[in-house]
DNA sequence: TCTGGGGTCCTTACTCTA
DNA sequence: TCTGTAGAGTAAGGACCC
């Protein structure tokens, strides 16, 4: 035996999750919203389009969670604060806890604005220590709160965040799947959204234990290879993935979903264009060049089209992206109103 | 009167070429 | 030369995530 692993070096993967994030960021610029229910999204008008964003702990108990849309939130909080996203802000608060993390371990996962996974293999000290030092580091710098989870993998650690919330620390160890995971519902598992979970019920599989029990053999012949293997290994703890410490964008894109469905070309097709110009300018001012367009359309029925074409060169030419998606638009018949429009620049290449 | 925006990844289908 | 096919590249759609 070579001896290369040895116990106590089983490796440790923390999940950073800040507690209803952009709605605590605007508590802390306007304490007086502290203890009310807030509402982040869209324009912050809740009679316009728009979805929720975030909702403070105290919107969620009248019904109000993320995705909703604004108008639903409304109806179900008529005494909700609703306030616009300020994204900058969040980054700027975001980028400041991140600092933090990476000087009790380099190995951090960005994941997007408010989570972040950190191997805290080689960092000294017992787990739940680890965990209070991050949560009082975060609240002494920012104010706010956060929920930790610790565990041998990432994806334990993102459910064991999740299980106490706000404001939580929990640490689960492979002996703890069958009492803490098992009974959660499938729809927890990471990868297994709506139309996953309505078609696991429909097998009769409710909770991540079930998914387990029926083996990994039922689950790639109902799922395929890749995705029933991922789901097996997801239910029984046991899914390894590795910190991705750099990221790099694939694609860029800007959309825009009308105030009211627009029935006519030209309202489309400036749209198109000024999407157009965005997506070139955000690539230069990024150092981007792309290869292939692709224009996305949805109509007033909910019905998504796209339509791409890749460029013998790669481009970051205003011209040659507004020329580009408007000839991808000119492969869709706009035969009902227009809800959105997109367009999207992939195929990434570094000036 | 519903259902944002910015992403990633996967699957499937099609076309072209060797 | 014909035919079948493998593989790469492209296109389109869908599920999912924050």
């Amino acid at each position: 035996m070579s001896g290369e692993i040895t116990e106590g070096e089983a490796k440790r993967i923390l999940h950073v999750d800040m507690d209803a994030f952009f709605a605590s960021v605007e508590c802390l610029r306007r304490p007086e919203l502290k203890g009310r229910p807030v509402v982040v999204g869209g324009s912050g008008d809740p009679t316009r389009r728009g979805v929720v964003s975030t909702a403070s702990y105290e919107a969620r108990r009248f019904g109000v969670h993320s995705a909703m849309p604004l108008r639903t939130a409304l109806k179900l909080c008529p005494q909700c604060v609703f306030l616009p996203v300020d994204y900058n802000e969040y980054a700027r608060v975001s980028l400041g806890i991140k600092k933090m993390l990476l000087e009790t371990s380099p190995l951090m996962e960005d994941v997007g604005i408010d989570e972040a996974y950190l191997d805290i293999t080689g960092v000294a000290g017992p787990s739940p220590e680890i965990g209070r030092a991050i949560k009082d580091r975060v609240l002494k710098a920012t104010g706010l709160t956060c929920s930790v989870g610790i565990a041998p993998n990432k994806l334990l650690a993102k459910i064991a965040s999740d299980l106490r919330k706000p404001d939580g620390l929990t640490i689960l160890g492979p002996e703890d799947v069958r009492d803490s995971v098992w009974p959660l519902a499938a729809r927890r598992l990471p990868g297994v959204g709506p139309k996953t979970e309505e078609f696991l019920k429909g097998l009769g599989v409710n909770t991540i234990g079930d998914l387990a029990a029926r083996g990994r053999e039922w689950l790639r012949e109902k799922f395929g290879t890749s995705f029933g293997q991922y789901l097996y290994e997801a239910a029984m703890g046991t899914h390894e993935s590795p910190i991705v410490t750099e990221w790099k964008p694939k694609s860029v894109s800007r959309e825009e979903t009308f105030e009211r469905d627009a029935a006519d070309w030209q309202t489309v097709a400036r749209a198109l264009a000024f999407l157009a110009r965005d997506v070139a300018s955000t690539m230069r001012r990024e150092g981007y060049t792309a290869r292939t367009i692709t224009v996305k359309i949805r109509f007033e029925d909910f019905r998504t089209l796209t339509r791409a074409r890749t460029l013998r060169q790669e481009t970051d030419d205003v011209d040659v992206v507004r020329k580009t998606a408007f000839e991808c638009l000119g492969r869709i018949e706009l035969d009902k109103r227009v809800r959105l429009v997109g367009v999207r620049a992939s195929g990434l290449k570094a000036r």
